[in-house]
DNA sequence: CAAAATCGTTGACCGGCACAACTATACAGC
DNA sequence: GCTGTATAGTTGTGCCGGTCAACGATTTTG
């Protein structure tokens, strides 16, 4: 049985918004779901795209995620064989991180994959 | 120093609806915090005010809150003396939830306040 | 009357995320 | 060139929101 909702509640824009961003997230996660990455990879290999190289804390800032965070989705990433890392010679404490070609071709696949999840969400529109 | 960010994020709806959700909440949480009041609270009292009074699983699944959750949001509202629990004469295992004076002076506030949210949010548009 | 379902409550667990150490390296000032 | 300070990446810890399971009281079903 569907729950009855205020109508206070049904114009209210922020508590559409929300749903509206719950939904999405629904279904954008089941649809990552199937290629094992979580959209924080793509959108890793999509800063790496654009730029070919970057540092670990450029990436971490462009994206606004946490340095620490960032390790273990590099991890993985570089485990698949989609990334890899390697020291700057010039300063040996930065880790230069690029795509491989297998990254590449992935991140093709992921494009083409949100690029399906938005149009579909959007198509009502 | 501003991240940079690919453009192909920029561009992209689903990146700019997450920041979009992400930015409101944080304004909204901000506002919601002087009040001691957290939105979910909002949201218990908007279901009351429309309806008078409820049953606590009904409040519950109106909202698509846990069960659990709801029971200490409840108490949180009964100890500042803004909604009341009786318990249902006609099924002693229900709880019937409903406003008081203070609840209601509340919620007008809460409304106001929320308006205004959403007005400042909107006003770019 | 016995068994199963329902309601509210409590407590455990789990994942995401922010934050604080720690190591290695680089840099600035004396 | 040494010493102190800052930075990069890594690791570990803790907190918080949210889901789920277990429980006692009560009602419903058969």
């Amino acid at each position: 049985m569907l729950p009855r909702l205020p109508e206070e509640l049904v114009a209210s824009a922020t508590f559409l918004l929300k749903r509206l961003g719950f939904s999405a997230k629904e279904q954008t996660m089941k649809a990552y779901e199937q290629t094992g990455l979580h959209p924080y990879h793509h959108g890793i290999l999509t800063v790496l795209g654009d730029r070919s190289s970057e540092t670990q804390g450029a990436i971490a800032d462009a994206l606004g995620y946490d340095r620490g965070q960032l390790v273990g989705m590099l991890d993985e990433l570089e485990e698949r064989g989609l990334v890899e890392r390697r020291r700057d010679p010039n300063d040996r404490r930065r880790h230069i991180v690029s795509l491989t070609t297998d990254g590449e071709k992935t991140l093709r696949r992921l494009r083409a994959l949100s690029k399906e999840i938005e149009d579909e969400f959007l198509s009502p529109l």
